[in-house]
DNA sequence: TTAGGGTTAG
């Protein structure tokens, strides 16, 4: 009689804690009421366990979401998938539930159709091609195959991992697909940009198609480089939404059309911040960053909050544009908003400050930087390079290389500056040779740039000119330009002669070469061909002085 | 179970 009233008691405070958490909306409520279930002693409880496992993943904290897990004994199959799902809609901690799978089949629990879609997710996530290998197996010999939302996310599994064959394996396998089916496969084909003949095959033989099945067709012709066909695609859609919209106008921005872009931007029926930010973004990624800057205050008037994405665009902006206020004030922005100090947001507050010579501060926020990528590290190796801290950059290099983070062609950007600014001139050549036979990266014209500057500070002309004539991407403006100032230095009047005459033709209306060599010829007394390269400029050069010309 | 935005470059 007792223990049924006490049970009874105890199940009143069960649902009274379950419609508290159903009516729950913020973090710190969240936190109260997991207080109050702790305090009650119900915290054993696996369906409460399961609300909260959602919930903290819900406002991104794995922390509890961890803690709410392991504080069950002994955990059943709905607490094990509602666990996995919770950490795999945190980006950052997928793994975790690859983990309680494996947790769960050693526990002898047997996933079901409910477990494998959010496991997948995980390996998507993660590119994990090998799991999802491996769990597909599972459930080709526990008979979950036959359910579509497992295929169906298999399908995505396989595509996200750029496997799109195995997307087709199983695709072609099914013997009932629905839309969401064939918008997986054309998801597979639109993120590799690939075979999009096929795809349209597909999407022209779909029994029925949505929005999303025409908005993954703009998303594939933009990654095979096929604007037109991405627009034609948009243009006959039988209705657009707000997803449509912002794709196209990626399309544009991605390769360069901003003008297109903001024309779609000005025509959209409604914005959301992802269509602001891909804007933004646009601007900023191709050398407009006051046109970004205009659109982001424009965006806080329509009192649309800026996020992370935005934020990151913005300040990447402001070290384009320079100068202490700006920097000063996106700092504190960043700072009074709230907005959050994820890894590419202090990648790009690295690089900022360190663009403007504030190297302290750079180095202090990239150490906030809980685990840096080849992003954080090339931002700040190139920022100390390029201000006369060569030995500070190559000492965080080798950091780099010692975490086992693989430098990219713009890490070796930066070691090699830092090489030609420090006249390590042995170094800087180990460096290149070491980029082309360890990391497999073919020099760009920047590397060339940096190597034939360095000769060319080190008076290795003939070198630096040998190094020029065996560019295979051609003559270009960048090492063509080092090597005539190197020439300038040491008075090579034979050299900048051949190196002039060729970056007059590159760029016939930057008179920043033509000085040059004027004061080549002057400096040997060569009064006449000093006057003669003047007149040259004067006549190709009308009004267009150095530092104007972009206006 | 399916679709859109972010950081590094002489």
């Amino acid at each position: 009689m007792q223990t049924s009233v006490r049970s009874h008691h105890k199940n009143n405070k069960v649902d009274r804690a379950a419609t508290l958490l159903k009516a729950c909306i913020s973090l710190p409520q969240l936190k109260q009421i997991h207080a109050f279930i702790f305090r009650s002693n119900l915290h054993q409880n696996k369906s409460l366990a399961s609300t909260l496992v959602s919930l903290y993943a819900f406002h991104s904290f794995p922390r509890y979401t961890h803690l709410v897990f392991s504080s069950v004994s002994n955990p059943n199959l709905s607490l094990f998938n509602h666990s996995i799902r919770a950490f795999s809609k945190i980006p950052s901690h997928c793994i975790q539930s690859i983990h309680l799978y494996l947790q769960m089949i050693h526990n002898g629990i047997k996933p079901d159709n409910f477990t494998y879609p959010f496991l997948f997710n995980s390996c998507a996530a993660l590119s994990a091609l090998h799991h999802g290998t491996e769990i597909h197996g599972r459930i080709i010999r526990s008979g979950f195959g036959s359910y579509l939302p497992v295929c169906n996310s298999l399908i995505d599994m396989y595509g996200k991992c750029n496997a799109l064959d195995r997307s087709y394996d199983v695709f072609d396998e099914m013997s009932e697909k629905d839309v969401v089916s064939y918008n997986a496969v054309l998801g597979a084909h639109a993120k590799l940009g690939e075979d999009m003949s096929r795809a349209q095959q597909l999407f022209d033989h779909m029994p029925v198609s949505n929005v999303i099945s025409w908005n993954a067709m703009i998303v594939g012709y933009v990654n095979g480089s096929d604007l037109d066909s991405a627009r034609a695609v948009f243009d006959r859609m039988p209705e657009r939404n707000v997803v449509s919209w912002t794709t196209m106008l990626v399309g544009y921005t991605k390769h360069g059309l901003v003008g297109s872009a903001r024309d779609l931007f000005d025509a959209m029926p409604q914005r959301n911040l992802i269509s602001w930010t891909a804007m933004i973004t646009g601007y900023a990624q191709n050398g407009q960053p006051g046109e970004a800057l205009a659109l982001f205050h424009r965006m806080e008037e329509a009192r649309i909050k800026p996020d992370a994405a935005t934020m990151t665009s913005v300040i990447s902006a402001c070290a384009q544009l320079g100068g202490t206020e700006l920097v000063q004030w996106v700092g504190s922005y960043v700072d009074q908003k709230g907005i959050e100090r994820n890894e590419r947001v202090l990648t790009a507050l690295v690089d900022m400050h360190a663009k403007c010579g504030n190297v302290e501060e750079a180095c202090r926020l990239f150490k906030e930087i809980p685990q840096p990528d080849v992003f954080s590290y090339s931002a700040l190796i190139t920022g100390l390079a390029s201000h006369g801290h060569g030995i500070k950059a190559l000492e965080i290099f080798r950091k780099m290389q010692a975490s086992d983070i693989e430098p990219d062609d713009i890490t070796f950007v930066g070691v090699l500056t830092a090489c030609s600014h420090t006249g390590l001139v042995e170094d800087g050549l180990r460096f290149w040779e070491s980029m082309v036979k360890n990391y497999l990266i073919e020099p760009g014209a920047d590397h060339y740039a940096c190597i034939v500057d360095m000769l060319g500070r080190a008076g290795q002309l003939e070198e630096a000119h040998r190094l020029v004539r065996s560019m295979p991407m051609g003559p270009h403006p960048g090492a063509l330009g080092a090597l005539l100032a190197a020439c300038r230095t040491y008075g090579n009047v034979q050299i900048a002669e051949s190196v002039a005459k060729q970056l007059f033709e590159l760029e016939p209306e930057n008179s920043g070469n033509y000085i040059l060599l004027a004061s080549i010829y002057a400096s040997r007394e060569q009064w006449e061909e000093a006057t003669k390269v003047r007149v040259a400029m004067k006549e190709k050069c009308v009004n267009k002085l150095p530092g104007c010309s972009w206006i």
